[in-house]
DNA sequence: GCCAACGTTGGC
DNA sequence: GCCAACGTTGGC
């Protein structure tokens, strides 16, 4: 008997489009979500994305900031090169390559919305489909966060999108 | 530009 | 192990 598949994860990723928006994605079509410095933010990219993830591709910084399309996480989780490069504003000279402290994992383009999902939106369904969304809590500034999967279909719907969820 | 929230650092 | 100081995030 084949092992039962593993549950797939849904989740929400912030960037600030100045920096690297769902456009420039769309244009790599694929890339390394370096840079992460956080550890609950780590944790969830080593120990818990999937390759097939879905994830909301969310502009923070943004006018307006909200989810901008759908990406996907296209790699297992690996050790970030940016923690061990003296150049890279990421350098992080505590992180030993024998004991990688900062992992990451690539991400690949799928959708950018026609418009996008506005934070005052996702606010406005907190009460009825939104209810416990991480993205809009007070406070909340983690950059990788797990969402549920019912969560992940009603933004889908607010945006029209074409991405289809089984 | 302001500042609340909150994670990290380091003195003790 | 506590906690004040500090730095960053990110909405506004």
């Amino acid at each position: 008997m084949p092992a039962m598949a593993q549950r797939r994860r849904y989740w929400l990723m912030k960037s600030e489009p100045d920096v690297f928006s769902i456009a420039d994605l769309e244009g790599v079509e694929r890339e390394p979500w370096d840079g992460v410095r956080n550890y609950q933010a780590r944790n969830y990219m080593r120990d818990e994305m999937a390759v097939g993830d879905l994830i909301l591709f969310y502009h923070s910084n943004a006018k307006p900031p909200g989810v901008a399309g759908v990406a996907r996480v296209a790699s297992a989780a690996y050790p970030d090169p940016s923690a061990f490069d003296p150049d890279s504003k990421y350098a992080d000279p505590k992180s030993d390559p024998d004991d990688p402290r900062w992992w990451l994992i690539d991400v690949e383009f799928v959708e950018a919305f026609a418009e996008i999902v506005s934070l005052d939106a996702l606010k406005a369904e907190a009460d009825r489909g939104l209810e416990g969304m991480l993205v809009v809590r007070r406070g909340q500034r983690l950059s990788v966060q797990p969402v549920e999967k019912q969560h992940f279909v009603r933004v889908l719907e607010m945006a029209g999108a074409k991405t289809r969820v089984r």
